[in-house]
DNA sequence: AGATATTGAGTTACCCGTAACGTCCGCCTA
DNA sequence: TAGGCGGACGTTACGGGTAACTCAATATCT
């Protein structure tokens, strides 16, 4: 357990050479014969070197390859795969995310970002548009590039991936008044995602006011956005007295909860109650018919968000936001009314 | 963009102080005025000085507070709980998790501990037990704590946090023969968490075979073990002929995809086929009953390894294997035979 | 042959903190 | 008043690499 880590300077007194020829080998920079090549690789071979990264950072005032990433939790698929797009694609480029759950708390937020800064890294990705102001000054004075997802944010502190969220609501609530439905439900958590799943409710709503129709809502208070909220909000909408024809839920795993509640009361699905859900998440493919959704690619917003960073670091100019989009899929879950 | 970073040394200068004096008000580490304290804080505010971590490290010959974390992959919640419960902490412990989505390729797995060990981790945590020969060396000679989670491993490179998978299979082998099942279906992947699932499948076949009955399986090639594979692979097995009573699935999103094929063809669960998972995943909270299967807490086992990789750090002596255990939870999905 | 490139390798300084040690000065004690 | 002592702060020397520069030996050209 001591530190007996090799150094260069060990490899090279080895090999016969002054440490920085073989920092040369090493980083094959040129400018060394064929011979001498030969005996630095082969004491570092021989002595099992590993270099110090730390080290090259701290040397060349560089940047690292470290990205910081915050996500808000992982306690279900949706940031889970967002995170693996964006770790698969920084891998590709030699890039290391470097992790931190805030659990929806700006505070830890905050604390994260003046830990991960002290060590230099070479950009960050945040989930969400809101900061701390503390954060805020950190960000714009840590000079790495900075990339919000999730949320799109028109004046982002630098760069913004993401999804327009009011407008996914927005076109939902014109998919499902232009089947004919009037008294809608909305049904969601209080919980977080806050910014972007109340951004879809807003949208939603405005859509629907837009149409005549009205929008009845239910917030699960303090929960996760799951199977379970959406069974008993869905319980908890219908039997708030409000006439209910279809239901817009926060997310796609709320939604089969609310299937789940339809087929337990025996309440068909579309004909007494239609449902949409969104996210297009894989809870979907456990029923045998498509559910009304809004597809939006977790996997490539991750993705594109890498890029995005990846491209600022090269110095390649890119728009400073982009928008993911997204994709209203039709499904058997909302009918035309009247029709069943 | 330029490398406009406060140094402590324009700290200690805008204060009127030397480096070292800034530094130890810094660390609050003592031998200084108060007015000397004052002096210090009142430039690291007025500049924004954020601490270079890396010069720290370097200047003590220290270890860094990164967590290297090999994740096989984030497309369910299962390893997203795990990271979760690692990462939240870590955290709080002041460590970071560097991420490594390995994609159960060994050898992907060995390209990112050589680069992750060049940023002088504190230490590593990889899930899974089989690792090239050229990571066991690296491992080895990293001089760092190493944990493999996931795989209960009795002979771990350092240590290890996991659950005993051949005796979790053995048991739900033992609980469904010992309910009179002697006819057993086995649905899994031959994808990956390989080694974990294929020793839940021999602990299985071993209880089954003990008790005189005979498995029948049947492994999905290439696919990730979701409720569609749980559909069709449920589909295939009981249209190969073999008669079949129960069937344990590699993990609960395949046995919700056995419940829905039973559900679509008219079988009865548990009358026509008993049904059983693993893993005690929130997907299960979709049904109003309980379904056999065995819970394992990962979020807890995440918590575990790093609580054991800090305890390593701190010197603390604990064991090298820590078993996180199993609760085997019986559900409506099985019963008596005979007794619908 | 002498002047000028080219190649291969060594020297020095530096990145930013910290450990270890050194210095100065005021105060207390004998 | 000399001596001892400790608080407050400064100086120096790293640590593991790299940029920039220097220098010697060989190759090339006129």
């Amino acid at each position: 357990m001591k530190n007996n880590k090799v150094s260069l300077a060990e490899v090279a007194k080895a090999a016969g050479v002054s440490k920085m020829t073989a920092s040369r080998v090493l980083r094959d920079e040129g400018g060394f014969s064929e011979s001498t090549r030969d005996k630095v690789m082969a004491q570092v071979e021989r002595l099992g070197y590993l270099p110090n990264r730390l080290a090259t950072v701290f040397a060349g005032d560089k940047k690292s390859t470290f990205v910081g990433v915050s996500i808000p939790d992982l306690g279900n698929e949706v940031f889970g795969m967002v995170l693996e797009g964006i770790d698969r694609k920084l891998g590709a480029f030699s890039h290391q995310s470097v992790l931190g759950l805030t659990q929806h708390a700006l505070d830890q937020e905050e604390s994260w970002i003046e830990t991960v800064l002290s060590w230099q890294p070479a950009g960050l990705i945040l989930t969400g548009r809101s900061h701390t102001p503390k954060s805020l000054v950190m960000l714009k004075g840590a000079g790495v590039p900075v990339v919000e997802i999730w949320d799109l944010n028109s004046s982002p502190i630098d760069l913004c991936v993401g999804v327009n969220h009011f407008d996914s609501g927005y076109d939902m609530g014109r998919y499902l008044t232009g089947l004919g439905y009037r008294k809608l439900g909305y049904v969601g958590t209080s919980h977080d995602t806050a910014n972007a799943a109340t951004a879809r409710m807003n949208g939603f709503t405005k859509a629907v006011q837009d149409a005549d129709g009205q929008v009845t809502r239910h917030l699960c208070l303090h929960d996760v956005p799951g199977f379970y909220p959406g069974y008993y909000g869905t319980e908890q909408l219908l039997s708030s007295g409000a006439e209910i024809e279809a239901i817009f839920y926060q997310n796609d795993n709320m939604a089969v909860g609310g299937i789940h509640y339809c087929a337990a009361r025996n309440l068909s699905v579309p004909g007494d109650i239609a449902i949409a859900g969104w996210g297009d998440l894989p809870i979907l493919s456990i029923l045998p018919y498509r559910v009304t959704t809004v597809h939006v690619s977790h996997l490539k917003l991750g993705q594109v968000a890498a890029e995005v960073l990846l491209a600022s670091l090269d110095g390649t100019p890119t728009q400073d936001v982009h928008d993911i989009g997204f994709r209203l899929v039709p499904g058997a879950t909302t009918g035309q009314v009247g029709r069943i």
